[in-house]
DNA sequence: CATGAATGAGAGTTCATTCAT
DNA sequence: GATGAATGAACTCTCATTCAT
């Protein structure tokens, strides 16, 4: 595949992405993708030969470009408590978000492809993010921000509340107080006192 | 409509869900229920008009089912702790149950059909659980089997990692160790020692 | 078939009317008939087979009614310019009417059945129509009322003006004004000043 | 849409014709016309929505190639009766064709679709008809073959009597000899002896 | 006579997928 | 590589018509 090639296979990933954030993953078709990209129908199989396939490259693309946010924040020289809140924070804004999320594409997606163990950039994500939040309260406890014994164990669950309020967001709705709480109710639970 | 309508429609209600445990909710199509009762194409249209309305029965059918199944593990004489394990022990079933399981249907119901806010049978089902494990928490703090200084808080908060255990084991596959050692966290963090 | 039945079955061809009236003769269904009698499915199939039977016996009723009208307006003592005026506003009115017509059904009946020479009613409040216009026109000749040569023949081409200007306002449209010029014509063409 | 589309539309459009000639305009699904273009259900659905806008194409098609056919009756040097009775005859071959003829179609049309007031073929060709008949008839007062005070009053009178006379043709049915008498009435009201 | 549940044919419509150019 | 016309399968939905009760 020549260098061209990328690029238009790159531009119908992002074009496609759109249309995953507006319509989820199901209800998008070959068509659908075709019209936002205003190519030709044929155009789009030589590139890729269903949905599942392009939203596989769409969640590579979303990795990437994730990974480096989350890295960054923590880069920074802050306390833990600045990075767990800015970390929260950011998953509050996601989750509460109406437009430009992938949320429900990609529980759909896994739906209907479930788990295929490798490559599940779900699991792959969840699983990093626990290691990292893990790091995150060992840091604090060291600096005495938080009180933890069981940082490994704490991370998880906090993670899973997380994974608990996303889907509650899309499936009943939650308001902005509701995720507050949620959050204060963690914060506690790691001795942090405002 | 006669008594023996409401037997059909019941009739087709549970057999309806059968085919949304098979395929959750989008991918089922009037001619598959059609299929699965072994009625005719347009009998189906005198009970139901779409798939929706067919699941939304489903719903209702499956709330008076589990509500039942509910309150009869809190009548027992039982100490809280016991109850609470029933009851987690009883989420772990179903979150890692394969088959037999809306779980998947459900979510997808509700993607499609963002928040009805009344009758959104998943807001209702979550918010009596969280105040069931409020009442049961209490208890078991009064009888001294738990501490705990936010038990509504704490109610939440296991509620919605089981719902974030519910999603993710649809959607990343998750083991049923990984799912005890939540179970583990939770029974911890109320101070109850195995 | 009992008096019951002959009621019932009046009390049907004359709410069919109401749904022919409204919706034509082509979109209407069984179905439709069924529900505006609010009579079982099976019971309209008792009295009729289909809706072309309905439509007969719809236009057999109005038959009966418009003769009754029309010989009225003659029998009283007027003048013929009178009776012709009458006539011709009634016209008007009707084929202006956009509620409350059977015009557009009884077109479209025809269509589909095409010439049932006898008993096409349509064929027959046509000639019907003609000949007590032509005894009109000689009345008015006799008085001196109207001048004219061919009785017979202006009777005709005024009832298919009619006829033109009755198809021309359903299927063009005609404002009120428009049918006047063409009233006005035919009086002068009569030799009628106002 | 390329070249070759266009062509396909045409053909389309030209056997649909048929298909409406034969069957008017109501009863003639998008699944007829398929069948008679022998190409495929979808193939119909690139070029057109529903038998409505296929019909409007065949009204277009029909619209060119009838005003040329009437303009051409005009131009050669003939007398202003001579035009009159082509016209005429032309109309009556027209309304007595029992075959290939649009004008069954042409009314459930109109029935259907009331009044779009722009782009009413049927209310344009009316119009442009009278204007036509108005300019011949002012021609043949100029060269005395004609008697006549109001030559726009007698257009639209001789208009309507022919349109009254294509939905009798079509309704009621009518002979040969029927429409000749009303040929004759019309030019002897216009002063023209035979 | 009357009911209305049930059937099944058939129309409309949308798309994934192919293929000649 | 790229196009987009064409195909045909699949689904939705509506009714005419029947028939057991």
């Amino acid at each position: 595949m020549g260098e061209k090639s990328v690029q238009k296979k790159r531009y119908i990933v992002e074009t496609a992405r759109k249309v995953f954030v507006e319509k989820g993953f199901k209800k998008v078709t070959m068509k659908d993708i075709v019209e936002a990209c205003d190519i030709s129908r044929g155009g789009l199989y030589l590139y890729f030969e269903n949905t599942g396939q392009i939203f596989q490259e769409v969640l590579k693309l979303e990795s990437e470009e994730t990974d480096d946010v989350f890295s960054d924040s923590i880069k920074e020289d802050a306390t833990a408590v600045d990075i767990l809140l800015l970390f929260l924070r950011e998953q509050k804004k996601e989750l509460l978000r109406k437009k430009d999320t992938l949320i429900q594409a990609i529980y759909e997606y896994y739906f209907e492809n479930p788990l295929p163990k490798k490559n599940n950039h779900l699991k792959i994500q969840f699983d990093s993010a626990v290691k990292v939040m893990e790091k995150l309260i060992e840091m604090g406890v060291e600096t005495g921000e938080f009180v933890c014994e069981d940082c490994a164990g704490t991370a998880r669950n906090i993670m899973y509340v997380l994974e608990g309020l996303k889907i509650s967001a899309q499936c009943m709705g939650i308001s902005s107080d509701a995720v507050d709480r949620e959050i204060l109710y963690i914060l506690r639970n790691l001795g942090v006192e405002e």
